[in-house]
DNA sequence: CTAGGTACCTCGTATTGTATAGTACCCTAC
DNA sequence: GTAGGGTACTATACAATACGAGGTACCTAG
């Protein structure tokens, strides 16, 4: 490592992705490029398709989305994403571990 | 995966451990023990000798850390470790993308 | 017909958290 | 004097994830 930051920065955002992913569809049903472009303007949190694709794969086998395909009038085929109840809630503890997670780290802040 | 929210957990902590490590250190030296039993009080968020260890291993190596042994009148001896220009500089920018990643997160709750 | 945007998928690699187990020292109590 | 518990560090093996790079296919504009 040394001076490369990047590679930590990426351990900084294991899980927090899923949780990104989760947050978003829990707004409205999207497809996998429309959430990739979506996060994309969410600040400077990037997160490419190599990464997106995967992680609503893993979401879908765990039960905490359920995903449609659906075929426009023209254009490529979409498949949509739609949380589950399941999901919901997976949201709802990961945002709960992350605010205490948080908490932890700024109470150490300029002491 | 389903109910075993553990192993989430897990991953949402990659790359907090170091970032708490770098904080516990930057206000005094501490051997490796004082550092596990510091970050068990610290609110619910528990690290292992099996996690804290390897982190301190990694850290020296990249040169965010120091060590250096000392022995007490009784008991045994302790490594206690300092942050180094470089770990300062290191945990700066980690705070910066800690901040960063967590509005991005706060952004789209209740959205 | 060529370029570029849209839309999806897969593979390989590197990094890291954690359990588990092992070593060794010291002190107290029985 | 020895059994137990707390202190303190180390090594190994495993599972999970982020990301780049590469691949397919469709449509529109020039």
């Amino acid at each position: 490592m040394g001076g490369d930051f990047g590679s930590y920065s990426a351990q900084l955002r294991k899980g927090v992705i899923q949780m990104l992913v989760l947050q978003v569809l829990s707004t409205e049903p999207l497809y996998g490029y429309a959430i990739v472009k979506r996060l994309e303007e969410l600040g400077e949190f990037v997160a490419g398709e190599g990464t997106v694709y995967p992680v609503l794969r893993r979401l879908e086998v765990d039960g905490l989305l359920v995903s449609e395909w659906q075929q426009p009038a023209d254009g490529n085929a979409r498949k949509y994403y739609s949380v589950t109840v399941a999901g919901a809630a997976f949201l709802a503890r990961s945002l709960e571990e992350w605010k205490r997670i948080d908490s932890a780290v700024r109470s150490l802040e300029g002491e």
